[in-house]
DNA sequence: CTTGAAGTTCCAGTGGGCTGGAAGTGTAAC
DNA sequence: GTTACACTTCCAGCCCACTGGAACTTCAAG
């Protein structure tokens, strides 16, 4: 199985899976005499687990300790799972800080749906905008 | 005023005012002789408005765009409320797919939960992950 | 006059996940 | 044999919002 193959089988360009493997997420596969790369039917496996990952939000340095673990021999489930826990906080997190801009950027936008023309005489750039970000449900996009 | 009464004032860094000028969102200030800057207290003011932007989730282009029409003379608040609106509308989408993936986490540690040793060996990498992200409540995170 | 803070410029790096291009070689179909 | 495409390596860039550092000058206080 060459390169093309593999990503055609698995969606992923054939430039992702060299820098996969430059990564460390994909072993260095066996080579053509010319220099070819040839894979096995378990690369497959590991690039569709790999897009199983991202799509469950890890990063590839995430991807690549699972793998690493299973790598070494170890059933990685119990990473997995650490790893998903995690992640799951991450993502409640997001939402919640989600959620907390909705409501700053709706109230914004109420605010702005009722037009105060005699804000904007004394308005800076936008009387919109003319509340500080410290104080109504601190948003903290910065992280 | 110097930059780093400014940079006090309105709690940006002297790297970040520079950065500022040079991306445009911060005229270039009068200088002293020897070529300091100083700065009128309307940027004060305009360095608070760019946090504000910030916190409702702007990009820097976006309040660009904003003072660009503000320092054309013309009111940029219809503008200010068109770009308030498309970020609303990103921060629900986002939302969106954060619950969506929540979801799809939440059910793949209910299922690691579970422990079924006996997945294990037809397993490629790790069981827990062997469904396609493609189908169960498509998270898209890739987006 | 000296010291040290604060100013100046310019360049490079961060992180994440690729993607593009150049320049060359291999391979499969006709 | 020729054409067309796939493959190879390596390096660079992208996006975003800064931040760090070097090397230098200027300012204010004592």
């Amino acid at each position: 199985m060459k390169i093309g193959e593999v990503a055609e089988l698995t969606g992923t360009s054939t430039k992702t899976i060299r820098f996969y493997e430059d990564s460390g997420l994909v072993p260095p596969p066996a080579r053509t005499p010319s220099g070819h790369r040839v894979y096995g039917p378990e690369t497959t496996d590991r690039l569709r687990f790999i897009r199983r990952c991202q799509a469950a939000g890890m990063t590839l340095q995430e991807v690549r300790q699972i793998l690493t673990v299973h790598d070494s021999g170890e059933s990685p489930c119990g990473h997995v799972s650490r790893v998903l826990t995690e992640r799951l906080d991450n993502v409640r997190a997001q939402i919640a800080e989600l959620v907390t801009l909705e409501a700053h950027l709706e109230s914004l936008l109420a605010h702005a749906a009722q037009g105060r023309p005699t804000d904007h005489d004394r308005a800076g750039v936008c009387w919109i905008l003319e509340t500080d970000p410290a104080e109504p449900t601190g948003p903290a996009v910065t992280e």
